[in-house]
DNA sequence: GTGAAAGCGCTAACAA
DNA sequence: TTGTTAGCGCTTTCAC
């Protein structure tokens, strides 16, 4: 039981009541195969004893390094479907807690300022390095970050910049459409249509490739299947109706099923279903989604939906990290991670 | 423009260049109105030009406090609807750096010990208070952080001790749901259910008193309206088909309206319209959620649900926070915030 | 209004 | 293997 009412130990303390200089702690703490097992178990005595713990801004101003990572949030789009952010928070808190490393949060001031709040957390020297969300729109953050040889690691790869060599993590969207695919295909679905974002979107048009690949693949046509708009429901509500009224002509059926890139326009889509009395299922019109959202569970009859493994994530993000902060070069610096498809009514 | 390739600027450098102490450069930072206009000047321009941010470690080895708050990242149960905890992080933290404070996040090495994580952040000095979410099962934390005199402010207020004098801001539950009441019956409805939790949730009584009190307040008659078991969709879905079941009697009609203690049951409750072919909405059958969850904006054709003012919670939790750590006590110590209701196609 | 001295608690570098 | 010395960058105290 720690001592209750004294002063808070120290260093100091600790080495007066193991009958040894303050160095000699300092090395129990941090290089305990320096100290003989007799001397190390002395100080360890002490240290349980009084209850010691070392104090982080002292550590922190000696070692010049706070062992914290910063992480920008951004504001979390209103009326779409995903939440993604609080299970990779969790994620990366507990993975960076195995590293010995905290996550410190901050916000912008300004939001549409990419790189807001990042110069003042690190010239403070708040934290050591950060982890980087936001890169659906470009990366300024990383380019900038990455002059200055800040350690960094980015969720989300570098659209913009192929050859960009700061590490990143991404999940394989490509791959968990496919997925989605394969799927409704082994099904018996070949009438299966997309409906995804704008051409601009680099993250939508990579989706989209595994669903028009992997039909391809399997010798199914996508002519007349496809959708691009805005990620929301009204648009999947919209793109779904216009493609079910393609009734007419020889090969030009209606769709059987929809893969959507985003739960946000698959709710969209179950609208649709919803307005025409059709019913989403395995016997009806199948539908998935992506991001295994909290509305994806949540919504009947619960929509299948491509998985991102956020905890893979987070532990290669981390990985990637303390190999930056022990200026270790990483192998691989890039990890493209393939997510999985949760399986629910609407498939 | 700060130096590029020069060590970084220390309070010593930036003192010489301005030809002054470090002292009156410190002084010039943390109170201003000690220098004189032409030194303050002289300082704040050479203060730019280097570039120069203080360092926080020594700055918090010197004034012994960190300038952080911890909040512990409970595990957000899937499966439920909610999703609450990014919004309230968004604005803790935003409410917090208008405070000169910074959010650390920590998870519990064992999740079902509630105090788990608090001793170690603590006696490392890496936070200088905590931000307590957990309550709603007991608040041991409370107790454990009030008994050491750490500084905390609870969201959440003590359901099992009334009359703890610890710092709470909390959401008015009961008025909440008297607001879906009221709207409900508003619009005619007199047929007003209820389902809620099961009867330990000292949470679920405070929302589903919100009920009673008003509906009776209105003249209402709340026999056979009312249902309680787990927070979960099925479990909203079988009540509130056994409600509807109640066709017979006199004055026990099926209910024409549901309140829900949470979004979770209320998707079940949208399911069981769906098993029926029932709509949901103000032609059909009402139905109003609590917690505005991305689902409710989510799901066809939009859930009505009470929303807790979260970023309002914030601020007062702020302003706890800083009269506790200035050592000033606040007035009132504890805050009840009243919600709204987000209203949407349901009702 | 400004400056000099001291020290917060720790660890790097070196000496013993 | 252990101890000594110095100093990380800042603010508190007190003298001027």
């Amino acid at each position: 039981m720690p001592a209750r009412h004294r002063t808070v130990p120290t260093l100091a303390t600790v080495a007066e009541a193991a009958g040894v200089s303050r160095q000699t702690v300092s090395n129990a703490l941090n290089s305990p195969h320096l100290l003989r097992n007799d001397t190390l178990a002395r100080v360890q005595q002490a240290i349980d004893r009084l209850g010691y713990t070392p104090n982080r801004a002292a550590r922190n101003l000696r070692t010049r390094s706070s062992q914290q990572v910063g992480l920008r949030l951004e504001p979390s789009p209103e009326g779409s479907a995903s939440g993604l952010m609080d299970r990779f928070l969790h994620s990366l808190v507990d993975s960076c807690k195995e590293a010995g490393l905290h996550v410190l949060l901050f916000t912008p001031e300004d939001v549409n300022d990419p790189l807001d709040g990042y110069p003042e957390l690190l010239a403070s020297r708040a934290v050591d390095a950060f982890v980087v969300t936001d890169t659906y729109r470009g990366n300024p953050q990383a380019t900038w970050l990455d002059e200055r040889m800040i350690p960094f690691v980015a969720f989300g790869r570098p659209w913009d910049d192929p050859h960009a060599t700061h590490p990143w993590v991404d999940v394989d969207g490509r791959a968990g459409v496919a997925l989605a695919v394969d799927h409704l295909a082994d099904r018996g679905h070949t009438r299966i249509a997309w409906i995804g974002w704008q051409k601009s979107s680099r993250i939508g048009e990579d989706r989209r490739s595994g669903w028009v690949d992997r039909m391809h693949d399997r010798g199914l046509s996508t002519t007349r299947l496809s959708a691009r708009g805005e990620d929301t429901i009204e648009y999947g509500r919209r793109a779904a109706h216009a493609l079910l009224d393609n009734e007419e002509g020889s090969s030009d059926e209606a769709p059987t099923a929809f893969v959507c890139a985003s739960d946000t326009v698959a709710m969209g889509v179950l609208q649709a279903l919803g307005d025409r009395g059709l019913r989403p299922g395995p016997d009806g019109i199948a539908v998935v989604g992506f991001d295994d959202s909290l509305a994806a569970q949540v919504v009947p009859p619960g929509l299948t939906s491509v998985r991102q493994p956020l905890e893979e994530v987070a532990v290669q993000i981390v990985r990637l990290l303390t190999d930056r902060l022990a200026l270790r070069s990483s192998e691989p610096p890039h990890v493209i991670l393939t997510p999985d498809l949760s399986i629910r009514g609407t498939s």
